[in-house]
Formats: C-alpha cells, sequence, structure tokens
DNA sequence: TGCTTGTTCTATAACTTATAGAGCAGGAAG
DNA sequence: CTTCCTGCTCTATAAGTTATAGAACAAGCA
C-alpha cells in the first residue's frame, strides 16, 4: 500500500494518513480484514512521530473503519453509516457542491466527475473480480 | 440573509462563515453585484470579533468570489473556476466521496444526494426567473 | 520469557484561533 | 473640507491545535 502524504502542507499529517487511509478503503485497496501498519512502523516510514499516526488511526476508529487490537495491531473493520454520519457527510457534501457551483462549475460536470470516481472506487470492489 | 453559525462548533468560525456565503453564493441568494455586511456590523451581529469576519472575507477574497473595497464595502465579484482551483476540487471531492463508499453508502444514492444539492443550487439561479 | 503491539502519561515548541484596542487610508456624502 | 463609514494594518494576549520527544504500562502471541 502506499499513502501519499505531503509533510509541507498545511493540511495536518494525521489528517492526511486518515483521507489516504479512508480512499484506499474506498478503492478496494483495503478491505474488511486487511491489517495496517503498526503505528511505529508506519511513523518510522514517514520519519514522523508514532504519535501523529496514533492520532490518524484514532480518528479512524472513532469513524468506525478500523480496529485497533494490542499485539495485532491494526484491522479494517467496516460498519454501517449510522444517521448522524450521514448527516454530517451531506452537510460537508453541500458546502463541496456549492463550492463549485459558485464558482461556476457546470453542474452537469461536477455530476459526471463524482459519477467517474465513484464508479472508480466500484471497480475493484469485494464482490467477485472476474 | 441568514447565516447559521454555530459558536460552539469545533469548525473556526470564520471558515463556517466563508463556507455559508459560499452556499448563498449557489444558491443564488447572493449575486454577482451582491452588497455584503460591513466586517464590524456582522461582527456585531453574531457577538463576535471583526477580525473574524476579516479573516472570512479575506479568504473569499483569496478565492476570487468578493472584492474588497473601502468606504464601499465587500461585493460578490464570480471568477471563473482556473485548473489549480479544479484540481484542489477534485482531490476535496474525492476524499469526501472515498469516505461514503468506505461507509457502505451505494453510489446511486450519494450521485442522487449530489444531483439534489446541484439542482436546488440551479433553482433560483441569474438566469431569468419566469 | 521475550517480542510486538496499542495505550497512556508528561513535556515542549511552533502554529492557529479568537479576542482586544489603537490607529491608518480610501471612498462617499454633508 | 470635514465627517463618517469602510477596509486594512499593527501589536498583544489567551486558549487551543499540531507535532515532536521520551518513558512507561498492558494486552496478545510465540
Amino acid at each position: 500500500m502506499i499513502l501519499n502524504v505531503d509533510l509541507t502542507s498545511d493540511t495536518p499529517i494525521y489528517q492526511q494518513l486518515r483521507d489516504r487511509i479512508v480512499e484506499a478503503i474506498a478503492e478496494g485497496v483495503l478491505t474488511e480484514g486487511s491489517l495496517l501498519p503498526a503505528t511505529r512502523a508506519l511513523a518510522a516510514d514517514f520519519g514522523i512521530n508514532f504519535h501523529t499516526v496514533n492520532k490518524a488511526y484514532d480518528l479512524l476508529r472513532q469513524q468506525g473503519l478500523i480496529r485497533l487490537n494490542r499485539g495485532t495491531g491494526a484491522v479494517v473493520t467496516l460498519t454501517v453509516a449510522d444517521p448522524p454520519f450521514r448527516a454530517d457527510w451531506t452537510a460537508r457534501a453541500r458546502t463541496l457542491l456549492a463550492e463549485a457551483a459558485a464558482k461556476g462549475l457546470p453542474p452537469e460536470e461536477v455530476l459526471a466527475t463524482c459519477r467517474s470516481m465513484l464508479d472508480s472506487f466500484g471497480a475493484n470492489q469485494p464482490k467477485d473480480t472476474p
């Protein structure tokens, strides 16, 4: 698994780490049961502090995407999207879409972009790769 | 114009202000040439410091959504979405959509939500309200 | 036992957020 | 010209966030 993290970016490292792992799950690179690298190992990989990785993993745990076990490590464990999550997600989507609309991006183009990204996620999904 | 800002939220006030104004532009509540409240007036309205409003306005200016004139005030002035903006927007959209996909939201449902929000933006647009 | 793993604690430096007050500078209107 | 309103800039402060560091504890496994 390759996680593209930019240490010079203005978005926090732990947030980038979280985002990249969420994307890996969506893409099907990480599936239910996949083992994530140990916090110290991943930190050494990027040359960052293991507390930073810990924070990213903790976020993912709070969002019900992984489970953390001592000795074993972090495992991807998907849980259903509950109403609070859906409400929060929709609000964030609304803001993002508003930004596109305010900047004059055509709605059809925005929708097409979203569709193609969702399709690319579904491409190698844990159904049955023929 | 009613801006819904939550002072107890963990997202910064200036960010919320920016988001609400972007949404107002997308909705057509604010159109090209609309005058925004003065920074001090808006700050007094919410019971916050005018520097905080200033920061929100500055963000909107950097994103080419408003122009700031001394004496006159802040005016909505739309500029075309340039390639850097599109790239940045697409990256953020990718992360948001990945979150939905990772939490198991059906792609059709996500797309339908996006479509309905984009439609609601286009509903009262500065074309010709019949 | 020994190793790896997550977990918790304290501590520090740099940066961000929000507040506050003072003052400057340009445009509008009397 | 003077007055007022506007954005803009400066310094300052308190609280919170981000990232670092080191130490130690606790659960799981071989």
